[in-house]
RNA sequence: GUGGGUAUAGUUCAGGUGGCUAGAAUGCCAGAUUGUGGCUCUGGAGGUCGUGGGUUCAAGUCCCACUACUCACCCCA
């Protein structure tokens, strides 16, 4: 037997529906707020996510799949949304098109890494993105439309942390602090911190040993080392959210993993399903555009893992939508009848109304069987009497309760009910 | 890349110190005096016990290796 790739997952016939209802939320509600899809390649040009997301990040580093095409052009299969939204926006001239430019996206992605509980090789991106506003407004527009997401499905256990990081000129600063700081206190710190320390001195902040956390309690804080404009910023960000009653938590430890983040950056996290709690993860990102060859664009956005979206619903017992399943079911009473059957479900159809019959050649109890199990709302039974006298009678599942119609209106008739 | 755990029907799992013709529940299919599901009852199909070696008269059970899955670190959605 070939089995399924390692860290991939099937979507079975009895759970798709799970993934329209969200993807159905997320439709209506982006639409709400402006927002419009965009579709890029399932694969780009790998120098692409070598700029955009950075040569330093984990991501680039060693979980790209990243192959060679029979055309020897080195190519990526994406391993996040962004990059490909900015190398569109660049190349169809979007910053011509009226601003801000306001998108969303549903997609795969693709990160080579030991699978675990939240973690795939392969999972489903929903992300926003928003180009052209430097504004805190944007920042929050951004916010709520994750925000309102979770609230549409039930979700309210999920915590919002917000940072800002700064832009290049106070990292810089920031930088030289954090730097002093932790070479004082280096020898306490864990292996990985020590090796980042001159790699990414930033992700050290982000450290979950009990004795690197120690060191960072006392560390200096972006936030205290910011510059007026990206200090204004965030407080005006903090400012809306507080208005608009949006509850969050100012972590200055988060630091998100890609490198074109500035400014705010932003995660939603669920202590509910296990380690890999981040749902949504985010931020501001103005030196994106310019770095895959844009003319500078500020912009914002989040990704959102759907796994982990549904994981959580689960683990809550909330909503994940209904099973989707014809309204109708008639069944031939015996394999004489199946003709008649037939066309009378293609008439139904014809009208507009979802509905099935047998085409396996059952017993009339197996097919109650079935119809009950799969969770059919009617079961209309067709037997010679039905087609003599053109009336039927449907069968209310859940009432167990049957009604006489004559046959010609039964299109008519279901949709009634 | 580094650790830990687990591998027996479609699924969830039983099978102390080696002796089975390998079980249960659930699901699937069929039937319970021939026109009606959910409850109940009966029957049936379905496993080379992850793979390959080894010990033994005898291995699902003990030993070794491999593989897969899984959880955690790392990192991230």
């Amino acid at each position: 037997m070939i089995n399924i790739p390692k860290g991939t997952k099937d979507v079975l016939p009895y759970e798709s529906y799970k993934w329209h209802y969200v993807e159905n939320i997320i439709r209506d509600l982006t639409k709400n707020f402006g927002f419009s899809e965009i579709r890029t390649p399932t694969f780009e040009h790998t120098e692409l996510f070598l700029r955009g997301v950075g040569e330093t990040t984990d991501i680039v580093n060693k979980e790209m799949y990243t192959f060679e095409d029979k055309g020897k052009r080195s190519i990526t299969l994406k391993p996040e949304g962004t990059a490909g939204v900015a190398r569109s926006y660049v190349e169809n001239g979007l910053s011509e098109a009226p601003q801000p430019m306001k998108m969303y996206y549903i997609t795969p992605v693709f990160r080579y890494e030991r699978p675990q509980a939240g973690r795939l090789r392969e999972h489903h991106q929903f992300g926003v993105e928003l180009y052209g506003s430097d504004s805190p407004y944007a920042d929050v527009e951004v916010i709520s439309v994750a925000k309102s997401l979770f609230d549409k499905v039930g979700i309210t256990e999920l915590e919002l942390n917000i940072n800002s990081i700064g832009c290049p000129v106070c990292r810089a600063e920031y930088n030289k602090a954090l730097k002093s700081y932790l070479k004082d206190h280096i020898d306490g710190m864990c292996p990985t911190c020590k090796e980042r320390l001159d790699k990414n001195p930033l992700r050290i902040l982000d450290c979950k040993e009990e004795k690197c956390k120690a060191v960072n309690a006392k560390a200096p804080r972006v936030i205290d080392y910011l510059c007026d404009d990206c200090k204004a910023h965030h407080e005006t960000v903090k400012n809306i959210l507080d208005s608009l009653g949006i509850k969050y938590t100012v972590n200055p430890n988060i630091v998100r993993g890609l490198d074109y983040y500035t400014k705010t950056v932003f995660e939603f996290v669920s202590t509910s399903i296990g380690a890999q709690g981040t749902v949504c993860g985010g931020g501001r990102y103005n030196n994106l555009v310019k770095e895959v060859g844009g003319k500078p664009t500020p912009a914002v956005g989040f990704g959102m893992g759907i796994e982990r979206l549904l994981m959580v619903l689960e683990s809550l017992n909330l909503s994940v939508g209904e099973v989707e399943v014809p309204t109708v079911y008639v069944a031939p009473l015996s394999q004489d009848l199946i003709m008649d059957a037939y066309k009378i479900v293609a008439d139904l159809r014809k009208e507009g109304v979802s509905a099935e019959t047998d085409i396996i050649g059952r017993s009339l109890k197996a097919q109650m069987k079935y119809a009950g199990k799969r969770g059919y709302k009617f079961v209309v039974v067709i037997g010679d009497e039905e087609i003599k006298n053109g009336v039927v009678k449907i069968k209310d599942m859940s009432q167990g309760t049957e009604d006489p119609v004559q046959l010609i209106n039964l299109a008519k008739e279901i949709a009634r009910k």
